[in-house]
DNA sequence: TATACTATTAGGAATCATTCCTATTTAGGT
DNA sequence: ACCTAAATAGGAATGATTCCTAATAGTATA
């Protein structure tokens, strides 16, 4: 995901209005690192301006997701949005909850293959290896 | 996943009774080549087993999922249930919702890459891609 | 084979993320 | 400044999953 004022300027010129609102969310999306859940975005958000409301933390992350300005995965049972596009594979640490993200190359390649065995169309992929982060590792050998 | 006779050894010597409703939620599970829902499991086991209740489902696929005999993947929001346990890549078509498999030795590959880079400990992968199928692509494209 | 003990089950209630609904507000063009 | 459709706030509805508990039934043992 670019600069805040691309992706304004991206959903302005498709006709959407800009609101505070979508402002406030874009912006903590492109600043943090995090993969932060809907509520989350909620609570932060909230912050700077009082008066948003989760519904449209909502719709407004599925406006993105549609845009295809955010990626969206699944850790348990739970929505979380990632503001880093290109393609990447999703490391989740089952003890702390940390995500991190990995690029690699070979994902475009086992794409092409798994799209030629299958004869699919491929639209989005998704990969995501759970595990202990290097932190974690440590303690949970003690 | 494998025979009938050996997850039900296996649970056995465990120490899990082996009740009809495990029996048969196994035996299904077994013999299908879909990815169903915990409701679909129901739905279909009821049919020889008019007693079995969608919580002991539940409760069974959580213990069939810790013994990893089976896999869980996340299509929209659901949960979706896999005997077939090697690593593979899961193939969704966003048009009729089949789930397909496709068995890809690049899948190891990345994943010892991906812990390299990141000092993770690997304990669980999964990779979906989704997109139109065979057939579904050619009913899009008319 | 009958008994006892404990895991398991059925059934329904509770939970919780997400979606839906609608009156009110507001961004952006005129 | 005004108009109008789009967007929002707030809460209700939904639906998959989990939780709870009394009743049931595997299985070890005598």
């Amino acid at each position: 995901m670019q600069q805040l004022e691309q992706v304004i300027a991206l959903l302005r010129d498709d006709g959407f209005k800009i609101t505070p609102q979508r402002t406030a969310i874009v912006d903590y999306l492109l600043r943090t690192e995090d993969h932060p859940s809907a509520e989350l975005i909620h609570k932060v958000v909230r912050r700077k301006y009082p008066m948003v409301s989760l519904s449209t933390v909502y719709k407004t992350l599925e406006l993105l997701r549609e845009k295809k300005l955010v990626n969206e995965i699944e850790v348990e049972g739970e929505a979380r949005f990632d503001a880093h596009i290109d393609e990447h594979i999703n490391l989740v640490c089952v003890s702390c909850g940390k995500i991190e993200d990995v690029d690699e190359d070979l994902l475009k390649e086992i794409q092409i293959k798994a799209a030629k065995k299958s004869r699919y169309i491929i639209l989005q992929s998704s990969f995501e290896l759970s595990g202990y982060c290097s932190l974690c590792k440590t303690k949970h050998s003690k």
